[in-house]
DNA sequence: TGTACATCAGTGAACGCGCGTTCACTGATGTAC
DNA sequence: TGTACATCAGTGAACGCGCGTTCACTGATGTAC
């Protein structure tokens, strides 16, 4: 047959491994991720965490790649769920609550891509693919803003800046003009910087109202990119 | 008399123990550093560094509180050489340049104080105040400009922001209102997540010039904190 | 200025703990004929 | 459909390692008289 009980089985408890290793983390961080807690807490012997990952690094790797596709499908199904395409700014708002939210129901996840690199730990080559998913997200709002002239395609750029943008935009094949895309960036960095403040303390005792704050500053940042409501031409 | 021997031989070891202890962290992380590893290095007993530091977690509070004063010193002495005080512009440029300069020298102090927290540690009130010294340089810089009509004081902002920053206004008996705050909040936040971003690698393969990129970005964050070369009225 | 005592830095052994990884093994599940 | 063999998951013991912290101790430095 097509899946057998033992893959099936074998599945189950890859995933059962990957959620204690999630769980675990939330508590002692990357860096304190061990195999022997996790085959304790599942009652397993820690060796027969080796027959699923053959290294405590495989393993985090593993959770690193499921953080990314995770952040990556909120942030595309809150896009989709605007139905209104040309909203542009409705689409980013929807995108950036869509991380926030994300990142604070999975804050030692949010880490794990996030924050500092886990010491010790070189990320392979398997998760760049994963990573992209999220800035795709981004850039299709771009995209069709430049598309429907919702966006402001003007402004210079330092030489090296635009070349740096030039190599990007033409690898990823994009008709984005450059200072779209640097205000784009930009916004990006806005994004995960106010997400990483808050979630790592940061605005303690500044803002009580952390969501209002959120929404307030990412609203600024649209405009900021140059996001309009009604074509520019 | 009032330094003796022992004092000073004391303030030259309690040094060369977070001398090292700054380095190990450099390659292992603030979650691997060890004080077994420290005193070993340093050629003494294990036990011995307990005479000094009455617990790993004492002698990381002593690194945090190191660094939040480094980074506040390189950002006063970053703004304080800027001899036209009124060009807002340049100062804030120096001081989000020696951020970044300083944070590039001392990656691991900087993801000591701005990267994800570090697991089952509990930073002690002590490190409040040394934490707002690089914030305050940012704060005096939105003051003199408020003070010289060179930053714009305008703009609207949702009731519960309003009032978390009116907080902040009184509590720091600042002269500055709340949307120019806000501004300067976000501020701080781009230059923060501009610096992590390129520390904790996710420019890799898409920025080849980050000094460029950044100077660029503050630029335009200067433009839109609000900040004027002459006074507005 | 000299001496007796108090303070303090550093030693070395020990406690009790956890870690990643390897290896020979048992017994259950799956596959080929 | 039944049987022989191959594959695989999980076991339990072991290797070699590092960690934070405590404690009784020695010997040097500092202080009071």
């Amino acid at each position: 047959m097509a899946t057998t009980t033992r893959a099936r089985v074998r599945a189950e408890i890859t995933n059962e491994i990957k959620d204690v290793a999630r769980r675990q983390m939330a508590e002692e961080g990357a860096a304190g991720l061990s195999l022997r807690a996790v085959a304790r807490e599942i009652g397993m012997v820690s060796s027969a965490v080796y027959r699923y990952f053959p290294s405590r690094d495989d393993l985090l790797t593993a959770l690193i790649i499921d953080a990314y596709d995770a952040i990556g499908a909120a942030g595309e199904e809150a896009d989709a769920s605007v139905t209104r395409r040309t909203d542009l700014v409705g689409r980013w708002m929807a995108v950036a609550r869509a991380v926030r939210s994300w990142a604070i129901e999975h804050p030692s996840e949010y880490a794990l891509i996030n924050g500092s690199p886990v010491p010790g730990y070189r990320a392979p080559q398997d998760t760049i693919g994963p990573a992209s998913r999220i800035t795709s997200v981004l850039v299709r709002i771009l995209v069709d803003g430049v598309a429907h002239d919702l966006v402001e395609t003007g402004g210079s750029l330092p030489g090296a800046v635009r070349g740096d943008l030039r190599g990007m935009r033409e690898r990823l094949e994009l008709s984005v003009p450059e200072p779209v895309l640097f205000r784009g960036l930009l916004a990006w960095q806005q994004l995960f910087g106010a997400v990483s403040f808050e979630l790592f303390g940061q605005l303690h005792n500044v803002i009580d109202d952390p969501g209002a704050y959120f929404d307030a500053g990412m609203r600024l940042t649209a405009d900021r990119i140059g996001l309009h409501a009604r074509p520019i031409r």
